[in-house]
RNA sequence: AGGCGCGUAGCUCAGAGGUUAGAGCGCCUGCUUGACACGCAGGAGGUCGGUGGUUCGAGUCCACCCGUGCCUACCA
């Protein structure tokens, strides 16, 4: 541990010099000067000798590359940021990586557009392949191969700018622990992790209805479902007598879905429709005869109170088909269109074959909304549809990137089991710590809203592919009954081009041979796994023992349900622990209209011109006012007025360190309580930000600061100078020493770069590595708590607050020397002012001053504007103390 | 529809049951003071969303309501 205490330079001769203060000190610059130190000298670089208890290990959101960082970033790295600046300054080894999430959707979509390519698994791969210099219409079609190495370089470039603003934003990230969301080592942690759920029966893979993006042709997970609200309409439609029941009539928002209806259904105690139980009715224009059932979840206010059963419509269609044990009728393929189907067969019967033929045919290659349409016409000459479709608006699933409502179609997918672990993960959720604490909330409607386990499968192409294969039998048909798995050594594979062992190459997708599993991972079945990730889980085990589980997961709150839940999840089943101990939910970045800043709605801001405008430090500020969990306004006001503050720092420092002599015990009450002050705040400041209370600490640090500039150092500045012999200046200029050092690691957290500008005028090393001020320190330096000294600098800055009152009220300069002073107050208080009577005279230009026991008030008679007495005759005949 | 936040000066926000409710910005007035004009000093500006309750005492606790944001649900 460095020496705490303020040692100035020294020349070679053992003479002390002046500290290196610049004439003219400014902002401009600090960034790239520091930045470039900072990683030259290593000071945030990881010291992985440490033991677990020394070392404070964030697990850091990778930001997606292929966006563009926002103001939404900066702000909530930068609280973690003053986290880990904090953790570090008390004595803990920071384990703070980043990472880049660059794999999945996002990344594929940003490389169509900014190359212009679409992907084609079907071509082989063209190694002579360059990108057209700018993105033709219609898109080129490449391989897979091709497509990929063309993610993988955009995602290079994106990521260097990516670093280059963070570098910018003074993140005391170590750089060298950075990983990619697609880069080796997480490609072998998720098919790693994923082996063992298989091997555990955790991870599952069955063909089943599941929520499908019809435009991006893949399935997606309920957690990346968004309701939106569309224009529908109810269409009432009459099912026709079949044997001894009558017609019935129902509502419905998709009649497209009739030729998949597979049932009616309606509540068991719902009277109208008790008689229809066990019997069946029959379909319009497809004849298909269809039992009525039961189930609880019909709801009878709904609609005409009786529902058909599609397979499949929703979420509710596929539960009352299994538990009703329907049989499947899909019409819908994977492109969102109807696909080819022959009426009069086993599992497409119908009373009239040829007709269901002829109204089928015309639904064949629509899309579900232009099916509407079509059927709708079709019931109209048939006489089914009962009066006009009536339009409401209601909720519809969407993906929360895609377009148009989500379908449900049949296909073979990859599941993680989570339902049945509901109270497990609840109550993993109480032993976490959150900040603040009613975001746990979020993570319990989540989890007790979970309806099905989670799909990790999508049929993309940039992505983690799952590491097994299937065997092909002699058929032709693959068997997905027992995948082949391969050994944990050749983690990470790609089933696609590597072969199973004992198999060669050419037996792939042969009958007797294999087939490569054709799917990847969920971006969040990767993402779930980023504390393995960083930590060296099964790769370094002596890393992964000092750092996991890890101390902190800084999200946004809009993520609780994906990232926070799947990690919880992910590290329950490969630990039986929680993978760290505290979460820090950020807000969000609103604009004054509080709506969310983001690109869609068009109010962001770009991030860098913001730090190069206001300053690193002024942005940083103004982010450090979020509390957690709160969403904050974007405020360039409050980035001036960071910038403010770090240029006042500059000045105060500059005045504070332009002697470095003379040095010698604090025996001015004024500088034992200005020190006494100092350290009960520092006491403060360090519980608040022991509980990620970093807003506070800021703005309590903030406003004693400028009380200090504003009236401590105006008390002190003619004793300092010199004006009351040396021993009082000694005292003076030592304690303003240690005041500054306090402050400036105080700081330090939340404005990195002045902090450490200042700091190296005078002191060695980094502000960033000096330890965290202490209470004990300060009041060392002070000789013992002096509670009297800090009360009569309260009271001295308020009688000084009453002259400079009087002066601005008369319009006068403030060196305009005051007459007399007369001050009202008790007894205890007069005491108080009577220890700094020398300070006060001298900074309020006083002539002559009296107390009087009373109540508070301040008489002040001020020399006359017409003979002004000059500052320096003043200053002679201030104080009775005799000058050195 | 249920849940979780939020509602205090024109704006952004502090106020952990106890003097006369605070700060910064903005606005107005003055001041080139030996760190700082990127500065300094001062001033004006409030029925603390509403109603009722608990209490000696409520911006703070309770109930209901209004507004606002988000989470979850609602999809026949």
């Amino acid at each position: 541990m460095q020496d705490p205490g303020p040692e100035p330079n020294r020349g070679a001769g053992g003479r002390s010099r002046a500290f290196a203060v610049p004439d003219k000190p400014a902002l401009e610059g600090l960034e790239e000067k520091w930045r470039a130190r900072w990683e030259a000298d290593g000071v945030y670089r990881f010291d992985r000798s440490k033991r677990r208890n020394e070392i404070y290990a964030i697990d850091t959101p990778p930001p997606t590359v292929s966006g563009s960082l926002h103001i939404g970033h900066v702000f909530s790295f930068t609280h973690t940021d003053v986290i880990a600046r904090f953790q570090r300054m008390r004595g803990q080894e920071v384990f703070y990586p980043m990472g880049w999430d660059d794999n999945g959707l996002p990344t594929e979509r940003r490389v169509q557009n900014y190359y212009g390519v679409r992907c084609d698994p079907a071509l082989p791969y063209d190694p002579s392949f360059v990108p057209p210099a700018s993105p033709p219409k219609p898109p080129v079609s490449v391989s897979r191969p091709n497509f990929i190495e063309l993610c993988a370089k955009l995602t290079v470039e994106d990521e260097k700018v990516f670093e280059h603003l963070w570098r910018y934003l003074g993140l005391s990230v170590d750089w060298s622990l950075t990983y990619a969301t697609i880069g080796r080592e997480a490609q072998r942690v998720s098919q790693l992790a994923f082996l063992h759920l298989l091997e555990r029966g955790l991870a599952y893979h069955i063909e089943a209805p599941t929520l499908w993006d019809v435009d991006f042709r893949t399935a997606v997970a309920q957690a990346e479902l968004e309701d939106r609200d569309v224009p529908s309409a109810y269409h009432r439609i009459a099912f026709g007598a079949g044997g001894a029941s009558p017609a019935v009539v129902i509502e419905t928002t998709r009649p497209e879905l009739i030729p998949a209806c597979v049932a009616l259904v309606a509540h068991p105690d719902d009277e109208r429709y008790k008689p229809l139980f066990g019997s069946s009715v029959v379909t319009p224009l497809f004849g298909v005869e269809i039992p009525v059932r039961a189930h609880p979840l019909a709801d009878p206010e709904r609609g005409s109170g009786i529902a058909m059963i599609c397979t499949f419509g929703d979420l509710t269609d596929v539960t009352w088909w299994r538990e009703l044990s329907l049989p499947v009728r899909a019409v819908i393929q994977p492109d969102g269109t109807f696909r080819r189907v022959t009426w009069g067969t086993t599992q497409w019967p119908s009373t009239d074959p040829a007709k269901a033929q002829a109204a089928y045919d015309r639904l064949v290659g629509l899309s579900s909304q232009k099916a509407r349409a079509r059927i709708v016409e079709l019931l109209r000459e048939s006489g089914a549809l009962l009066g006009d479709p009536r339009p409401i608006t209601h909720a519809v699933k969407f993906y929360e990137k895609g377009d148009r409502p989500l379908e449900i179609v049949t296909s073979r997918q990859w599941f993680i089991k989570t339902i049945e672990f509901r109270e497990r993960l609840l109550e993993r959720g109480r032993e976490l710590r959150w900040h603040p604490p009613f975001m746990r909330t979020r993570f319990e409607n989540w989890v007790n809203g979970l309806t099905g386990d989670w799909c990790v499968s999508r049929q993309r192409f940039f992505g983690v592919p799952f590491p097994v294969w299937y065997r092909i039998g002699a058929d032709g048909a693959v068997d997905y009954g027992s995948p082949i798995t391969p050994a944990p050594s050749s983690l990470p594979m790609d089933p696609s081009s590597d072969a199973p062992p004992g198999c060669s190459p050419s037996q792939r997708g042969v009958p007797g041979g294999f087939a490569g599993d054709p799917d990847i991972m969920d971006t969040w079945a990767t993402s779930s796994l980023t504390p393995q990730i960083v930590s060296g889980w099964e790769r370094d085990p002596d890393l992964f023992s000092r750092v996991f589980p890890m101390d902190l997961r800084p999200q946004a709150h809009d993520i609780i349900r994906t990232w926070l839940f799947s990690t919880v999840l992910r590290s329950e089943f490969e630990h039986g622990t929680l993978p760290w101990t505290n979460t820090a939910i950020s807000g969000f970045v609103v604009d004054p209209d509080r709506k969310k800043m983001s690109k869609s709605k068009g109010n962001v801001v770009t991030p860098l011109a913001l730090l190069q405008e206001h300053g690193s430090d002024g942005v940083r500020y103004w982010a450090a006012g979020g509390r957690p969990g709160t969403d904050t306004t974007f405020d360039p006001g409050q980035m001036k007025v960071g910038r403010r503050l770090a240029i006042k720092i500059l000045n105060a420092s500059k005045f504070v360190l332009s002697s470095s002599e003379p040095r010698g015990a604090v025996t001015e009450p004024l500088d034992r309580g200005m020190l006494t002050s100092l350290a009960r705040l520092v006491d403060e400041s360090t519980t608040d930000l022991d509980a990620y209370e970093y807003t506070r600490v800021l703005n309590r640090a903030e406003s004693f600061f400028w009380f200090f500039c504003d009236n401590y150092l105006e008390l002190v500045k003619s004793r300092r100078y010199g004006d009351h012999g040396h021993e009082a200046a000694a005292s003076a200029n030592t304690a303003l020493l240690a005041a500054l050092s306090s402050l400036l690691r105080l700081f330090a957290p939340y404005l990195p770069f002045v902090t450490e500008e200042v700091w190296s005028w005078w002191q060695p090393g980094s502000v960033h590595r000096a330890p965290w001020p202490s209470a004990g320190e300060l009041i060392g330096v002070a000789g013992g708590r002096d509670e009297a000294g800090s009360a009569a600098l309260d009271a001295a800055a308020l009688i000084l607050g009453e002259i400079r009152k009087k002066k601005s009220e008369e319009q006068r300069p403030l060196k305009t020397v005051a007459r007399h002073v007369r001050v009202r107050d008790s007894k205890e208080r007069i005491a108080l002012v009577e220890q700094v009577r020398s300070d006060l005279t001298a900074a309020g230009l006083i002539e002559r001053l009296d107390f009087d026991a009373g109540e508070f008030a301040v008489d002040i008679e001020l020399a006359p504007a017409e003979a002004p007495a000059s500052a320096e005759a003043a200053a002679g005949k201030l104080s009775g103390e005799p000058k050195p």
